[in-house]
RNA sequence: GCCCCUAUAGCUCAACGGAUAGAGCGCUAGUCUUCGGAACUAGAAAUGGGGGUUCGAUUCCCUCUGGGGGCACCA
């Protein structure tokens, strides 16, 4: 429809203006426009031209025989039976309207959540999450086969820090009086594993157990963690583990061939990760400590090799905003390994920050006065969760009033999406017509048409989160959708006394349900039959 | 000090440089003999301040002010 628009089009400029060919656009229409498709083909031109806006609007207008509207924008109606070519192919598609062959036989790798296994994740964090998990599912619907993998930081200062905590508390439940480690980890959370890590390691513990306590900790945090990811559907191909990559030597070898490449130096009695680029000249990174032990980045480095080096078309990493500075070194990776900087995605999301009323509450894992993602998933339940979380672009700041939160779970704009499906399944369990064979040409009024409209927007709105990552996008579509079908339904009866008219109805409002069914398994939610 | 985000309605968020700045929640007033009222209709209500670029700026640039996060031989 819209590729005709935009031939037609070009076909006009040509015969009227040759020699200026202009990149222009053709979209829906706004809403409170008459018509379906608007271009601003004339703006651009007399632009070029240096002439009026509106001059060249009437000019083409003219030719293409459309309407113009000020400051000079082309409006296109269609015929219905362009709407009814799309309303068929929703019926004939089913499950597959939406998904598109732009990646076929390409294979992706997305890096998402990797939480650290120092604490449960909070709701700071918990965006990585559903936000991943879409964009894999996006991903798939263009074709390409996605791994889905996390990074288990299982090795390091912090993991240590963390098993000095837990022994603290294994040694206070012995009426010792240790010292509270330097830097450890308060709140509630080291104070139960230290319980689960007596009853299963014996009451005992002391020092010598620490690296007992600290794979036990770990452990249970990080079981802990993918549980909660997956009470949100999100489970992982790939479990990468940072002491693999290590004992395995892949960090040694990995290390070896920047120092080869000559893009590390030595400085200090330590060894720098110093790539010739404008950026990175000032911040260089430390890959092996004075003391010898490598730091994470001597990880990422290995771990980022394989991820360049194993016949990926597509690498994507999803940090969280605290990580952004790390983000130009691991670009600087694709050059030392050969892989295609465009082929490389680093999404960046931004922290939820917590209100209780008007007051911000600080979080941080350490001062363990952290609201966790579980706490809020439990209050709130995964659908509302995971749209809330998605209705927003990810480098927007987000704020969540945890005292609002379990009032406005059930005022969740979800539920409207919802409820429009089951709405729609209801009616057609209520007719029993069969929709197969219905005369879609009887649909032509313009609540009707309108729908089929918002439907066809489907299948771009897809392939343009695709490659911009957009996600938020398609909650609102839903939104939108869900409002337009009930709107419809308010002013246009399905279930009429005139069959033919009924079963054209029902395809119609099947044709709905396919589409908010698809937008929501997107994004991880399933559509419900009943609510 | 430097870097990355960010400031839109009472609250939480939208808006390829374009048309009357849109939604949800809240508020006000309606719809209820019809397919599911978790719905619909109508209304009040907003671009932080100051410059600039442009036919046109919420959007781009500069600046001021206020938020969040980074700038470690932490991960």
């Amino acid at each position: 429809m819209r590729e005709e628009i935009k031939e037609k089009i070009e076909k006009v400029v040509k015969k009227l203006y040759p020699e200026n060919p202009v990149e222009f656009s053709v979209d829906f229409a706004p809403a409170n426009i008459d018509a379906d498709f608007s271009s601003n083909i004339a703006l651009i031109l007399a632009k070029k031209l240096g002439r009026k806006p509106m001059e060249v609007a009437e000019e083409m207008a003219r030719e293409l025989g459309s309407q113009i509207a000020a400051p000079g924008f082309l409006n296109f109606k269609l015929q219905p039976e362009k709407w009814h070519v799309e309303f068929e192919r929703i019926l004939n598609e089913q499950r597959k309207y939406g998904t598109n062959e732009l990646n076929k036989g390409k294979k992706a790798r997305v890096e998402y959540v990797s939480a650290n296994p120092t604490g449960p994740i909070h709701i700071g964090n918990a965006r990585g999450g559903p936000y991943g998990e879409v964009i894999c599912k996006i991903l798939e619907t263009t074709g390409y086969k996605v791994l889905r993998e996390y990074l288990h930081n299982d090795v390091g200062g912090q993991v240590e820090k963390l098993g000095k905590t837990i022994l603290y508390w294994c040694e206070k439940q012995q009426d010792l009086e240790p010292e509270f480690p330097e830097g450890g980890y308060q709140g509630e959370y080291p104070q139960e594993i230290a319980k689960a890590a007596s009853k299963k390691l014996g009451e005992n513990l002391n020092e010598k157990n620490l690296s007992e306590i600290v794979a036990f900790a770990i452990e249970y945090i990080f079981s802990e963690n993918l549980e909660v990811m997956k009470k949100m559907g999100i489970e992982f191909d790939l479990i990468v583990k940072e002491s693999e990559l290590q004992i395995s030597g892949k960090v040694e070898k990995a290390v070896e061939e920047v120092k080869n490449k000559k893009l590390a130096k030595e400085k200090d009695g330590a060894l720098w990760f110093a790539p010739n680029d404008d950026f990175l000249q000032d911040r260089e990174a430390v890959i092996i400590k004075s003391d010898g032990h490598p730091t994470y980045f001597a990880s990422d480095i290995a771990y980022h090799k394989e991820k360049f080096t194993s016949g990926y078309d597509l690498v994507v990493d999803i940090l969280g905003s605290n990580h952004h500075g790390h983000v130009p070194k691991l670009q600087a990776l694709t050059r030392v390994f050969g892989f295609d900087p465009e082929h490389f995605k680093v999404l960046v999301y931004q922290y939820v920050r917590v209100k209780k009323g008007d007051e911000v509450v600080k979080m941080a894992k350490r001062a363990g006065n952290f609201i966790t993602a579980k706490e809020v998933l439990d209050l709130v339940g995964k659908d509302s969760m995971i749209f809330f979380l998605l209705s927003t672009a990810v480098n927007t700041h987000m704020d969540f009033d945890l005292d609002l939160a379990r009032d406005t779970s059930d005022k969740n704009p979800v539920y409207k999406v919802q409820y429009a499906h089951a709405r729609i399944q209801s009616i057609l369990v209520k007719s029993k017509l069969d929709v197969e064979n219905a005369k879609l040409e009887l649909i032509h009024s313009s609540e009707e048409l309108g729908l089929i409209r918002e439907l066809a927007k489907f299948p771009e709105l897809v392939e343009e989160i695709s490659e911009t990552f957009n996600v938020h996008h398609l909650p609102h579509y839903l939104l939108g959708l869900a409002e337009r079908f009930h709107g419809f339904y308010e002013k246009v009866k399905v279930i009429t006394d005139d069959e033919e008219l009924t079963r054209a109805r029902l395809a119609l409002v099947r044709a709905a349900q396919i589409v908010l069914a698809n937008g929501l398994q997107v994004m991880g939610i399933e559509p419900l039959e009943k609510m």
